[in-house]
DNA sequence: CACAGCTCCTGAATGC
DNA sequence: TGCATTCAGGAGCTGT
């Protein structure tokens, strides 16, 4: 599932590879692969210059030499893959943009996003302030610098609901996703189903702290890979997945105290966490 | 406005 | 072996 970490591990390598070049040709193949709030065909976008690669969370974009973006979202199984025209197509190839410029030549000129489960789209989208209209909703991420600890922290202690629920909510803070949401709860000590209202000031700004922690190592990995869904520009995998503590961990002895993971099912999402750290 | 619940989708894993 | 069911979850939408 790609999370903050991941996104930004793809938006690290489009930045290397795609900045400058020009779009030379832009075409969908899957009926769901342009969202359905996109201004413009993908083609409209062709001639445009890419001047940087941007992201807000799990959101994604490429800023144009014009007042459009390429927006997108990589879901649960989206790949934005940087390759060359020339090499063999993906099985669940939906979208690619081929590009011009002498950096890397014929071997890094397409970009190719792939996505299994099609819950990943791009758009064409204008900007509503700083960012495309799609992300003006989405709260900052942990890593902008505009994001605001305190107020993050006094507005997760207002809510009434469950704190994991909150922690994926992408209008309170965004990026965080099933796997980090658990990694961050169990270094934090605190149980998913705790209520928001419940927790202490001190124990909120533990929690975001564990947060930016664990992504922040992620990055540094190159992001979590269990399985094909998951891969950078280059179509590697990262390497986190053996740091996980809790995520997918159900039975296996806590890193910390030995006791074994337990999973439950809430909100329609499995957590994993530690009976006895996490009370 | 807050929040719970539902929906989209594919392919791997599991059940019988 | 084969067929059916279950499971994974990001985010947007609906209803209360």
């Amino acid at each position: 599932m790609p999370e903050l970490p991941e996104v930004e591990t793809v938006r690290a390598g489009l930045a290397k590879y795609v900045t400058g070049k020009r779009i030379l040709q832009a075409a969908d193949f899957h009926p769901r692969a342009v969202k359905p709030t996109s201004i413009a065909p993908l083609s409209s976008i062709v001639g445009s210059q890419i001047k940087s690669v941007n992201r807000r969370g799990k959101f994604l974009w490429l800023t144009l030499d014009r007042p459009h973006a390429i927006v997108a979202h990589l879901g649960m199984s989206g790949q934005l893959l940087v390759q060359s025209t020339e090499s063999k197509a993906h099985k669940h190839l939906r979208a690619s943009f081929l590009l011009s410029g002498s950096k890397f030549s014929r071997s890094q000129n397409e970009i190719r996003f792939v996505d299994q489960r099609t819950f990943g789209w791009v758009s064409i989208e204008e900007y509503l302030g700083d960012v495309p209209t799609s992300v003006a909703h989405i709260a900052f991420d942990p890593f902008e610098d505009n994001f605001d600890l305190a107020a993050v922290v006094k507005r997760i202690r207002s809510r009434k609901s469950a704190i994991k629920p909150t922690l994926l909510n992408q209008e309170i803070v965004s990026g965080i996703g099933n796997i980090y949401a658990d990694e961050s709860l169990w270094r934090a000590k605190i149980h998913p189903e705790v209520i928001c209202e419940d927790l202490s000031n001190a124990e909120v700004k533990r929690l975001i702290k564990c947060a930016i922690d664990v992504m922040s190592e992620a990055i540094s990995a190159g992001g979590t890979s269990f399985d094909e869904q998951y891969k950078n520009v280059n179509g590697e995998s990262g390497y986190f997945e053996r740091s996980l503590a809790v995520y997918g961990q159900e039975g296996e002895p806590c890193p910390r105290c030995g006791t074994a993971i337990a999973r439950i099912a809430f909100a329609n999402r499995s957590s994993h966490f530690c009976q006895r750290c996490q009370r």
